[in-house]
DNA sequence: ATTGGGTGCAACCAGATAGTTGCACAAAGC
DNA sequence: GCTTTGTGCAACTATCTGGTTGCACCCAAT
């Protein structure tokens, strides 16, 4: 069970949003996209901060549901879980979307309130 | 100009990231699709948080390139841009794919790893 | 000309965050 | 058994961030 999970709110793209708005964080789920099931203290050898930090921002990523540990014998090995980034690609998409629609209409009724350029 | 045209990176995902992080900016973007063309003023009346708050969240959207300014008069009203957005919109989902993608070849290899299964 | 609403700037504060180090503990390997 | 290797926990630090208040300045309207 991941954390996300324990809190009940796997689809919570504030959670996402801000998991994703750090760069080592993103650096991170690059490495676990390439690598698939990774151990924090081999993340640690590939970014240039000590495996502590890794594992804190593992509990970051985990609470938003976009990754989750299973234990193997005396280590952890962290692989990720898409279910919530898509749902953030989702609401960013549908975001767009609405902005796109609302911009269209605000032009429409500009267009409307100039009636002589019409 | 917008904040984020001056710096020349438009596209600039984590600023976006970062921008849409804060729960009170994603109310702020809210308003702005609600209202079209709105003041850092009149803002603040509808959040519980003073003017000089509002602008810096202005300011921080407006870095991302989610939003810009024009003078009019003594007021400064603010809009929505949907470039930036939409450009972050393409790399959530681009970023989801690689993911799924990811995932889905990991399984294939799992199982070809267990050919007694397949 | 003076008054008033809106903006801009600066200082300041409390809490969050990204990072560190040190140490204790558990599981494998010799 | 003892040693190694990876994890977990805690304390501590510095910087960032979201928020505040106070004040000066500009523009418009009376």
């Amino acid at each position: 069970m991941t954390g996300a999970e324990r809190r009940g709110d796997v689809a919570g793209v504030g959670g996402v949003l801000v998991a994703l708005a750090d760069p080592t964080r993103r650096r991170l789920v690059d490495l676990l996209a390439a690598e698939g099931e990774v151990t924090a203290t081999a993340l640690a050898e590939r970014l240039p901060v000590s495996r502590q930090a890794i594992v804190k921002h593992l509990a970051v990523l985990d609470a938003a549901g976009l990754v989750s540990g299973r234990r193997v014998g005396r280590e952890v090995r962290y692989a990720l879980r898409p279910a919530a980034l898509d749902a953030t690609a989702r609401w960013v998409v549908s975001l767009a979307a609405r902005w796109d629609r609302r911009l269209a209409t605000v032009k429409r009724v500009a267009e409307l309130a100039r009636p002589d350029e019409g």
